[in-house]
DNA sequence: CCTACCGATCGGTAGG
DNA sequence: CCTACCGATCGGTAGG
């Protein structure tokens, strides 16, 4: 029924897995199972296309990620909002894949939506941390910002990246599948680099 | 003179910054000054010169990381190691460009590449991090493999992204410049998250 | 290393 | 949402 709906979804996961260049209309409209003109009716170009893919992603992420960074200003809750920020990419790996095409095919663009999306975000997390650190909770050699950029970094490229990582990173019973020991050891990294050691941990 | 090494050289670049199916074999040849079918002469198709070209950069990392690597065996060695690294990356930000791009547009043939090159290396360091917990000098509960895995994605997307991060990451009186601060966030977070805490540190 | 040229596919439009 | 069609560009070849 909703044609609209449909062309997204298969756009979205045809330019996370080949990229936007590597993509025709045509090959969306197969998938869809309308002709090309059909599909240029509903959007009028193919950069209009991507646009509205992106928008759709940006209005989902708006959606759920402020509720869960907002969670994460103390340490009791660390873990549980980086397990969700874990789950939320590995969810749906192609988001991340997407993201992270984009900022490679397009830096200018992608630097005004972090500047609008990202960055408040960033620049809380650091006032929380700079806080944190006057406390002694925090090591004092962090820089908040770098910090986050570095766990961001890790959380959407892990993710991207994480199915053909299989035969370096392969299940294992003792530790789990591929994808679990990269959202485990991804929390212990972002975790055990930023608390200062006490006996409370663990 | 050599004009396949500039063809080689100027696909890199385009390859890096545009994507494989980005750019024109056209584009290729008018930044090297030559038409189209001179280029074509020299590698029989765009394929091959996509597979010249990665050929080029592995050739590049295996005859330097090895070295690297080797050294990272002991605590007092890794910040240095871990610097070296992440220099190499940052030297030349279009190479960790071109091997996310080719991870993301060919992950099977990537697959192969990181069991052949990668695998090996991971496997090393994985033995020796087993060792030093058992000597109770590396966290317990680090998984040796998803650590490695981690820190490679960290420096690799990190570097390959950081331009873009400007925004964010913004150059600081205090902390640097947007590629140094980082730089040193990248070895803190790695180093913080190895080692288990004790008075000889830092 | 060049000129001249190929069929196939690209994104997009006219008109219904 | 379709058929029919457009000019431009794609990777690649013939022949020198």
């Amino acid at each position: 029924m909703d044609v609209r709906h449909q062309i997204l979804t298969h756009a979205t996961r045809l330019f996370a897995e080949q990229g936007y260049d590597g993509t025709s209309v045509q090959e969306i409209a197969d998938a869809v199972g309308i002709r090309k003109p059909s599909l240029l009716y509903h959007f009028r170009s193919k950069d209009a296309l991507r646009e509205n893919v992106l928008a759709e992603m940006l209005a989902h992420w708006n959606a759920v990620l402020p509720g869960l960074l907002l969670k994460a200003s103390t340490e009791e809750r660390f873990d549980a909002t980086m397990r969700a920020l874990s789950e939320f990419f590995i969810e749906d790996p192609d988001r991340a894949r997407l993201f992270l095409r984009e900022t490679l095919d397009r830096p200018e663009q992608m630097q005004g939506m972090l500047a609008r999306f990202v960055q408040p975000w960033v620049e809380l997390l650091g006032g929380q941390l700079e806080r944190a650190k006057r406390q002694g909770l925090v090591r004092p050699d962090v820089d908040p910002q770098a910090y986050a950029v570095e766990v961001i970094t890790m959380a959407v490229a892990g993710t991207a990246v994480i199915d053909t990582l299989q035969t370096i990173l392969p299940d294992d019973p003792a530790r789990g599948n591929t994808r679990t020991r990269h959202a485990r050891e991804l929390i212990r990294v972002a975790r055990s680099s930023l608390y200062t050691e006490n006996e409370g941990d663990n």
